[in-house]
DNA sequence: TTATCATCTTGTATTAATTACAAAGTGGTA
DNA sequence: TACCACTTTGTAATTAATACAAGATGATAA
């Protein structure tokens, strides 16, 4: 059975061709996309692809713990296939986002406190390596 | 002097009633407000107050550092006159943002890294011990 | 096989946060 | 007092996200 059906069928979420596609394309693509760029982009195979569905779909992936949205971008949400607990960095002037390979050491402390914990995020933001390279060429 | 005339004075930022009185409800109302809050309170004052005045009060004391602007809702900016290094907790049920008083302690790993770092913002999603308790009772 | 029905996809309309912009107001300096 | 740069205000525009309804799909059961 494909490898992107299982996931659907072991999480109990319809296969449908577009719910593939977009598990495909976050699988494939590592890079932190936000939806704009996963509906250019699947759209480029199938034109009558909705945005709405893409929306749709990336909620459904993300109430089965499939997907995590991150909301290091002040204006948009974005989309990470690893789930695995990471940090992450935004360069404020070219817009990428950056793995950081840690994790959150207080994890257990805060978790013995009173609040139910389901999310743990770590942001960073600043300017990336490449563009103080541009910056410093000038 | 006032103390808010002379944060403003301090960071070159005209003085203007206005700005005041954004400086003086983030300072006095530590509880993480959105625009909307601020703009809402303060015009209960002052009828005239524009939204974009806040708006562009807001960008002000960000660019001068003197508040951090907190991404951790998906869904608006919100605002933190507590400029000292801490993480936050968001109450995906109740919308409460609440401040948990620890350190990322790897900054100083990460500064060695390539990147320029001008943000750290610890992030925690879940249920605030309130709504457990509430559901609990149910 | 065919009818049924819940679910999904699509397209459009709407909402809501933010930004853009221009006109009017304000205040310091020459 | 006149000038000028900056600020405030109100409105328009933008844009991410959500709401909604009509049509498509596909599994199930008669
Ligand atoms: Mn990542
Ligand atoms: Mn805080
Ligand atoms: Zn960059
Ligand atoms: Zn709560």
């Amino acid at each position: 059975m494909d490898k992107y059906v299982k996931i659907l069928k072991d999480n109990n979420i319809k296969v449908t061709p577009q719910r593939l596609e977009v598990l495909r394309y976050l699988d494939d693509n590592k890079a932190h996309p936000n939806v704009e760029k996963i509906y250019s982009e699947l759209k480029k195979k199938n034109p009558s692809l909705s945005k709405t569905t893409v929306y749709n779909t990336l909620d459904s992936l993300k109430e089965h713990g499939l997907v995590q949205v991150l909301t290091i971008s002040p204006t948009e949400s974005i989309f990470d296939s690893v789930i695995s607990p990471h940090h992450h960095f935004l360069c404020k002037i070219c817009g990428a986002v950056i793995d950081i390979e840690i994790e959150c050491p207080y994890i257990e402390d805060i978790l013995k406190g009173g609040h139910r914990i389901d999310e743990v995020h770590g942001y960073f933001k600043g300017t990336c390596e490449e563009c103080l390279n541009k910056k410093e060429a000038q």
